[in-house]
RNA sequence: GCGCGGUUAGCUCAGUGGUAGAGCAUUACCUUGACACGGUAGGGGUCACAGGUUCGAACCCUGUACCGCGCACCA
């Protein structure tokens, strides 16, 4: 570092560092390496996503991990790589195709739609990648891998077999969170439940017997008038009598547009008000044009009903609510499905709504009602709607085929982290993983998207009718056990056919040929593929079909910690680096991807190939904040508040982007961002730039060694901070408080090294002036002759200090540190492989043992001292301010010493306080009213005759006298009390009673000096 | 409804029973041998509220209020 420039002006120092890293393979993870292993998973971003600062701060973290991980001499695999992010994806190109070509993914076909999302992944792939790599991550990119890669979706199809065959997935019609904007069913997880304001409409219908005749001898109460205004209706709900003698009934609804689908109406049977009425039928209001026999549906009982809520009726729609199908169910109840899959009413829903968007509709549904007399009241109501998570609509609960899990290993899962074998961080989070793996419901893992991984399922409808094919399941699975395995250049193809009572297994071979071509041969057929992809089409012209839907996106997800690593082979990798050691996630994904996770992991790492005590896929994991704005709202792109991080790196630097939001990211807390702490974060990298600029400026080697019979008390003190700091630094990081680390480094090199050791380090380097040709000439701090070796030790304690606290920043600021690590010559000291090709790979300092402290007398008496002299100085310079003396203004102070004064310590003091000169002085007679501190080491008087504002000094000491009183009374009123004096440890006992006598002293000095102005 | 966090300086947050802290913002002064992306010194707090335990509570206990989050959910 010869030149070194004013400010430090990261862009071209990080661009270069991350190359050589690369070209270094610093990043690499080497299986067969003796040293201790640490790994992460990335949790792999959206392969078209962009970065954001949830990516950062996650990252960061991850980064942080890795570094100090290599740093304690572990072999680090940090495994990259992106996810195929289904939906999202899907929506993504589509969108984009719609802009384009204004076409729709089905006026494109299946194929020429998955070739245009493979063709913008490759295009966008890369991008968040890149971005990534800017942000400074040591990722082993020879290991990226993506979801969809051929063998992680091996991985995936394994899998699925696997399950099935051991009758955990399952194909079932069932009610599923339907989205009606994708068209695709959704799991409860991706169901997000928000208030929505809308109505709730009372209407009534008529109770009749089974023939439709009214139902007579049945007393009530006069029909409700329609519309009652400010009246509470339930309270008054119970069968009702028109003047004619007809019984109605009032029933609460939200969704009137489902009436068509309403196929009973139930009561509960405890229900005095309606008991009777079990049995009987009410007419359906619609569809109006349906002749009465068709409009008549059941009162049941049931006890799910709530009698205290709405009216005590509730109508039941089994095809468009869990609970009404649950009831529907249970009393054999027609099904009559009236929404179609794009949300609006079909042909079943009547003339007057299908065709309609189901909004719509439900106006148009009161406004029928309101016409036939029938709608009581409509009023204002808020309740909880499911909404589909991505894509911002209600979802509409459907009945249909989909396939399903029943979660595995669920006991083990919850065991591993009951019992601490597996750590949360913060471990709260242990509870609500816990309660959700207590409550869980299987796991609806298809989808109705084209990409994604397809279900491996094939059936052969051939001429069974509709009916048949939901009755009788018949499936085919692809077994990829053997498949690319060695030389074994062969699979084989399990047909699995499961007919209710019966089962029919076909089996079929299919061989690679040597031009990589594949071979099938069955008892049908034989015939020839030229790629390994066209299995399906081998199939389907054998009569087979494949399940035209894919799998969750996190059916592939639940598997990467193992799948990024060769399984199901027992690979080098896994050996090496499974389980991971720390696992980096926010805790919006704990249940869609951290639960699903350690499942798997039991689920397929437990086989005796695998060798594992225990199969878990990470020993930690550590739950990020959630990032928000300064105003601690969400990022999103509609509030447009989420600044673009490589924008923030191209202005401030990597190094301030990840210091900013290291500082500012306490353990289990969101994390409020805001730019002025990416300012911070360059500020910061200039200032260890400078003060390193300030080392070299005072040139010489790089001084290895130190003197200890040389060391003064500033060095002293300044060692044993540095020690108190990497202790501080190791915990804070070994428990995962980033924030806490950064805040200790800040403060030591900050506030304790340059604000206080390298100014007090002057008084052993000469000033410029002072030499000549390289040679000191002159110096007021000592004789000439020692000048010289006390420098080079001064220098020599300033390279130990850097050189630690670089190393300890390295985890944080990796350009920085890694640029100042060569630059400063540190490299060149170390041991290739110990850093001095890279700081990388350098040593984490290591607290001090006893025979170091030993050796360089290191005691804490020296923190005392050093501590006193410093104070004397900081009151010193309070002087100066009360006195009303420019800061530039070289004055002369007066100090009467305790005790003996070394030549150092007065030269520090002088240094330190800006002074033209420190006269020391044991017998100073100073005249009345000088301005005068007392600290331990003596009194320190500034004589400057003329300059001294009395009035302005009266004040400061009247002020000082006010405050040492109450701190006296404080203490006083403690110390009067006899429980306290009694009941309290000595100690504590003893220090107030030291704190009393100090602050009297003190007021005693402060009042004698106060008088002294006023006589 | 159940559960989990939070409430400390203008802002963001540390602070596990014994003298209330940091960064930012703010005020005054200062371009002093590296750093104005800097230096020095200040001002600023009934620690949400109410009880309790204790010689002593920001800290432990109980309750309340408000903010946030998760789970469940009634038409």
């Amino acid at each position: 570092m010869s030149e070194i420039s004013k400010a430090y002006e990261p862009q071209s120092v990080e661009d270069k560092w991350y190359e050589f890293w690369l070209k270094q393979g610093c990043f690499t993870a080497d299986e067969k390496s003796a040293k201790p292993a640490y790994s992460i998973v990335i949790p792999p971003p959206n392969v078209t996503g962009m970065l954001h600062m949830g990516h950062v701060l996650n990252n960061t973290i991850q980064d942080i991990l890795s570094r100090k991980a290599r740093m304690d001499g572990k072999e680090v695999l940090w495994l990259p790589g992106t996810d195929h992010a289904g939906i999202a994806t899907q929506m993504m190109v589509e969108k984009q195709i719609k802009k384009e070509e204004k076409k729709s993914r089905h006026d494109l076909g299946r194929e020429e739609f998955l070739k245009r999302v493979w063709a913008w992944k490759e295009e966008k792939g890369g991008i968040i990648i890149n971005q990534l790599k800017k942000l400074g991550c040591s990722c082993d990119w020879t290991r990226e891998r993506f979801t969809m890669d051929p063998e992680y979706s091996r991985c995936v199809q394994k899998v699925f077999v696997e399950l099935y065959k051991k009758g955990l997935i399952y194909r079932g019609k069932r009610m599923v969170n339907w989205c009606p904007a994708s068209q695709t069913a959704l799991s409860d997880e991706e169901v997000e439940m928000k208030p929505q304001k809308g109505f709730m409409y009372h209407f009534r219908v008529e109770a009749v017997e089974a023939d439709g005749s009214p139902v007579t001898g049945v007393p009530g109460r006069p029909l409700t008038p329609i519309v009652s205004e400010g009246e509470d209706t339930a309270k008054k709900s119970g069968p009702e009598t028109d003047s004619t003698g007809r019984i109605w009934l009032t029933i609460a609804t939200t969704r009137p547009e489902t009436i068509p689908g309403d196929t009973a109406v139930a009561v509960n049977p405890k229900d005095p008000r309606y008991a009777h009425l079990i049995g009987k039928y009410v007419v359906r209001p619609l569809p109006a044009e349906l002749p009465l026999a068709q409009k008549l549906i059941p009162i049941i009982g049931d006890e799910h009903v709530d009698f205290e809520f709405g009216t005590g009726v509730l109508k039941v729609t089994p095809a468009h609510d869990k609970a009404d199908f649950d009831i529907g169910q249970r009393h054999k109840l027609p099904i009559i499905e009236v929404i179609a899959a794009d949300g609006s009413m079909n042909d079943l829903a009547g003339l007057d709504l299908a065709g309609l968007d189901r909004f719509k509709a439900r106006k148009v549904a009161v406004e029928k009602l309101r016409e036939s007399e029938v709608l009581v009241e409509e009023k204002p109501y808020e309740n909880n709607v499911g909404y589909s998570q991505r894509a911002d609509v209600p979802i509409e609960p459907r009945l249909s085929e989909q396939w399903f899990l029943k979660y595995p290993a669920v006991e083990q899962s919850k065991a591993c982290v009951a019992e601490g074998r597996m750590k949360f961080h913060p471990d709260r989070w242990a509870k609500v993983y816990d309660h959700w793996l207590a409550n869980i419901q299987d796991w609806c893992i298809s989808r109705q998207l084209w990409w994604g991984h397809r279900i491996p399922v094939w059936s052969r409808s051939g001429d069974m009718s509709l009916r048949e094919i939901y009755s009788h399941l018949l499936t085919a699975v692809v077994e990829a056990d053997n498949y690319g395995k060695g030389d074994a250049r062969e699979i084989s193809i399990r047909i699995d056919s499961k007919l209710i009572n019966t089962d029919v297994i076909e089996f079929q071979r299919i061989t690679e040929s040597d031009d990589g071509g594949l071979n099938v041969s069955g008892n049908h057929q034989v015939m020839i593929c030229s790629t390994r992809e066209k299995i399906s089409d081998c199939l389907e012209n054998l009569g087979w079909t494949q399940d035209s839907d894919v799998l969750d996106t996190w059916f592939s997800s639940w598997l990467w910690p193992f799948a990024t690593m060769g399984w199901p082979e027992q690979t080098e990798t896994l050996k090496k680096f499974y389980p991971t050691t720390d696992l980096v996630t926010g805790p919006d994904i704990i249940f869609f991807w951290v639960a699903r996770m350690i499942m798997a992991g039991y689920e397929f790492m437990s086989e005796p190939k695998f060798a594992l005590p225990d199969a878990m896929p990470f020993q930690n994991v550590y739950f990020t904040g959630i990032i928000r704005d300064k105003l601690g709202r969400k990022m999103s792109k509609t509030l447009n508040n989420s600044p673009d991080p490589l924008v923030l790196i191209a202005q401030y630097g990597a190094d301030a982007v990840r210091f900013g939001t290291m500082r500012n990211a306490p353990l289990g807390q969101d994390v409020l961002f805001d730019e002025k702490d990416v300012e911070l974060g360059r500020n910061f990298c200039n200032k260890l730039w400078n003060a390193c600029r300030f080392r070299q400026m005072q040139g010489g080697e790089v001084q290895g060694e130190i003197e200890r019979t040389l060391l003064n008390p500033d060095d002293k003190w300044v060692l044993l901070k540095l020690d108190a700091a990497i202790r501080e630094v190791t915990i804070a990081l070994n428990e995962y408080k980033f924030s806490e680390a950064t805040a200790a480094l800040y403060r030591f090199f900050w506030n304790e090294y340059c604000d206080w050791y390298v100014e007090a380090s002057k008084a052993t380097l000469p000033r410029p002036s002072d030499l000549l040709n390289g040679e000191i000439v002159k110096s007021e701090a000592a004789p000439i002759e020692g000048a010289a070796a006390r420098k080079a030790n001064t220098l020599a304690v300033m390279d130990f200090v850097l050189s630690h606290t670089i190393r300890m920043f390295h985890p944080f600021l990796p350009f920085i540190t890694e640029e100042l690590w060569h630059g400063m010559g540190y490299a060149a000291d170390m041991p290739e492989n110990q850093g001095g090709k890279t700081i990388m790979n350098a040593p984490w300092p290591l607290p001090f043992d006893e025979e170091l402290k030993g050796h360089y007398g290191l005691d804490d008496c020296y923190i005392e001292m050093t501590d006193e002299k410093y104070e004397l100085v900081r009151q010193g310079r309070d002087l100066r301010r009360a006195g009303n003396i420019q800061a530039a203004k070289k004055v002369k102070y007066v100090f009467k010493p305790a005790q003996h004064l070394t030549s150092h310590d007065a030269e520090v003091i002088k240094l330190l306080l800006n002074a033209e000169a420190l006269e020391v002085n044991e017998n100073f007679q100073p005249s009345k009213g000088t301005p005068v501190v007392q600290a331990k080491m003596g009194e320190l008087f500034l004589p400057l005759e003329g300059h001294i504002d009395p009035a302005a000094e009266k004040i400061r000491l009247g002020k000082e006298v006010e405050k040492i009183q109450s701190e006296i009374t404080k203490v006083e009123q403690k110390l009067a009390n006899p429980n306290f004096t009694t009941k309290v440890p000595p100690s504590v006992l003893a220090e107030h009673e030291q704190r009393l006598l100090d602050w009297h002293a003190k007021l005693a000095h402060t009042q004698s000096l106060l008088d002294a102005l006023k006589g």
